[in-house]
DNA sequence: TTCAAGATGTTGGAATTCCAACATCGCTGT
DNA sequence: ACAGCGATGTTGGAATTCCAACATCTTGAA
């Protein structure tokens, strides 16, 4: 454990803890290390989940199985984000399963133990503090997600997302983080046919591309018509 | 206030505090009512947010406007939910708005005030779990939405939804909570095609259904093919 | 500078979805 | 039983998207 305790406050979660009350802590919270190897399997669905894993190190697939068998990927956890968030808190046996895909360590510990009503040190409100910006983070980001993907065209979609990404740098013109494939991947819509939505909008006056920067266009601010 | 405060004690957020402890709880949110007629905004876009609100009566519409001014739907709020319970918590500026849409009324309440590091009575305790319970359970909500409309097809919105709906019933036969027009939505997919597909997995042997009455099939269980 | 690989744009036919219009079903009230 | 209305299923043409194949552009390495 001591190995890990300056990954560990580094951390979101951890990092507001005073550095001398983190070992404390992580006795508190029943706090376990564990190893995976690529490929190996760290959490299968239908468990009933008592703890919250930290990523210290590595890449997690998480994923599903559906009725007929097949495999379906939800999404990629990396180094600082949680694992199991959500059922451990609400005490619900998660659908998921998650596969290491690189040699892997996560920081398993209690989060319940510490809303124990008798146990109140500062630490633990920081803690409390913390996970809780990671749970409403979280949910706002999987909004901003659902909000781009309940369209149902290509365009409405990517005219979602654009407007965002305009919102959260706060000017028209930006870099979005996705290159063409990441950003068909994320919208749910095949790469090319959104590359001939791009240029069919640009074409429109909607927006100006190149690569991934941006430029949004109001329609009576369009330089051409 | 007290007029309200059975209600309140009936919401999931504050049904495990003890009665005696509401009153003084609410005070120490430094919580208020606000009432809201039908068609009268709320919350507006744009303004970072300190308070948490909780609807004790009525509905509100959750939207956005998009850089070209066009108004989405995100979400419809009803009796007993939060709202910017998100925001708050991280303490973000919301890109929502949202609109009474009848005679309402919401308990705003300041939800960081609990986490004060002096402040740790057992009602706060109690408060807090039910709190990030609420939490949690919105994010597994929005992962599971979110993994159906994941999909490039409507056949694959379908399998997916009708999956998981298996799996929540622990059962190949159940019911789901929509109508066709509902579920259309719920997918975001036009309806009439929606039916057209549900038919055609019907023909090719995925399921059986009747209103909102489902068996799912297993290939080799399939009674014809 | 040149080359190779990856990223992006374009294109055409197949498949899917939208959309409107209409048929049928099923429930409710009379 | 019957009328009426909303829910559901079906259909055909228009529009969109998928998909594969290929052209062009960019970038990094040699």
């Amino acid at each position: 454990m001591t190995d890990y305790l300056k990954t560990i406050h580094k951390s979101k979660l951890f990092r507001k803890v005073p550095e001398t009350d983190l070992e404390p802590l992580l006795e508190q919270l029943d706090s376990q290390l564990k190893f995976y190897r690529a490929g190996q399997v760290a959490v299968t669905a239908g468990r009933r989940v008592r703890r919250v894993g930290l990523i210290l190190e590595g890449t997690f697939n998480m994923y599903e199985y559906d009725f007929w068998g097949r495999e379906h990927h939800i999404d990629t956890l990396k180094s600082g984000m949680l694992l199991l968030e959500n059922n451990a808190v609400s005490g619900t046996v998660t659908i998921h399963n998650y596969t290491a895909m690189e040699s892997s360590v996560i920081l398993w510990f209690n989060i319940r133990e510490i809303l124990r009503l008798d146990e109140t040190h500062t630490s633990n409100t920081i803690l409390i503090q913390s996970f809780m910006k990671e749970l409403a983070r979280k949910n706002l980001q999987l909004y901003t997600r659902l909000s781009d993907l309940d369209r149902m065209s290509t365009k409405e979609k990517l005219l979602s997302f654009l407007s965002k990404e305009a919102l959260r740098h706060n000017s028209d013109e930006f870099d979005i983080p996705f290159d063409r494939k990441q950003l068909a991947e994320y919208l749910s819509v095949e790469r090319s046919a959104m590359s001939a939505e791009l240029s069919a909008l640009a074409k429109a006056g909607y927006l100006e591309t190149r690569r991934n920067h941006f430029k949004l266009l109001k329609p009576s601010l369009r330089t051409e018509d």
